[in-house]
DNA sequence: GGCAAGCTACTCGGATACACGGTGTCCGAGTGCATGGGG
DNA sequence: CCCCATGCACTCGGACACCGTGTATCCGAGTAGCTTGCC
């Protein structure tokens, strides 16, 4: 998986704690990555939908969505793409003792298999909001963690 | 995940169905795919202790173990390896707010979500096993269609 | 006819090139704010 | 004092190189079975 995930989890996160557009750059510094490179990551939350870019001189990124209603699912699928990792390329179909195109109606069972496995992984990262992440790090790091965050973040 | 892991699963189930040892070659034009690389599919699975190489001129691979305590998780696991789509960089330790490593006792929100799902994508293939699919593949594909494959398998 | 040595042909195994996607970077287009002049 | 035009600095967005992992391939090491000569 794309190792731009995690940062695109980690600014979605700290987004959670600010109402004003926060730039890439600033997003960058305070994780301390590269700044072109994570701009790729939020232009690709941006075009779904889950954060709105504002431009201009106090432009920035904000969370389109209530952080309750944002899965790590939509950032994963955002930055990872939607298509499984695994894909059915039809072997029974080739080879000298290929199976028919109009014997196969069901899927090939490895195929249903992984499917069911990639359902099953989606459905783990469905069931986590951004929201509860924001949460869990409240609980852990404690309550003033990320209201200092959004003092840095907002303070030039 | 690497495309191979399809090939790899599709040839022990077809290895499920004969007894003496299949040469990698067959199994390729049985599936008609490259036989070199398919070679090395099954160099993992023999090291990863699933199938057993028999060298010589009636040489190949047969499975080692029962097909039914072979899950589809070992074959994944020994082709695509064992380590976790996600690695979480501990960016929090990162950036002018790091949080302390002392301070860093639970592991990151984040990563915990990654990894349950990784949990989750894991014992869904491991409920599957090499049998399971071969009982599948002969109830959609008709009883006949694994005797079929082994005849072709075993006659030069 | 039985046996053993040698040979052949076939097998796996690891070491070797090529290609594509992810990683990282850069510069141009667009926009909101600040400023300065005029009414 | 208020309003508007201008300029500017800052932002995003997409287009451009680089690298690592997966993909595909090849040739050498090793071994089981067949052949052939001998007893």
């Amino acid at each position: 998986m794309s190792g731009g995930v995690e940062w695109a989890l980690h600014c979605c996160v700290v987004l959670t704690s600010v109402e004003e557009p926060v730039p890439a750059t600033r997003l960058a510094e305070l994780h301390d990555v590269s700044a072109s490179y994570l701009a790729k990551q939020l232009q690709a939350l941006s075009r779904a939908g889950l954060v709105r870019s504002v431009q201009g001189k106090a432009g920035g990124y904000v969370l389109t969505r209530e952080p309750a209603s944002i899965t790590v699912l939509d950032v994963v699928e955002a930055v990872d793409g939607p298509s499984p990792a695994f894909t059915c390329t039809e072997i029974r179909q080739r080879g000298p003792l290929a199976t028919p195109a109009e014997a196969c109606t069901t899927p090939c069972p490895i195929a249903r298999v992984m499917t069911g496995a990639d359902a099953a992984w989606r459905e783990a990262l469905r069931t986590v909001s951004i929201a509860d992440l924001a949460q869990d790090v409240a609980s852990t790091s404690g309550p003033t963690a990320l209201a200092r965050v959004s003092a840095w973040l907002t303070t030039p």
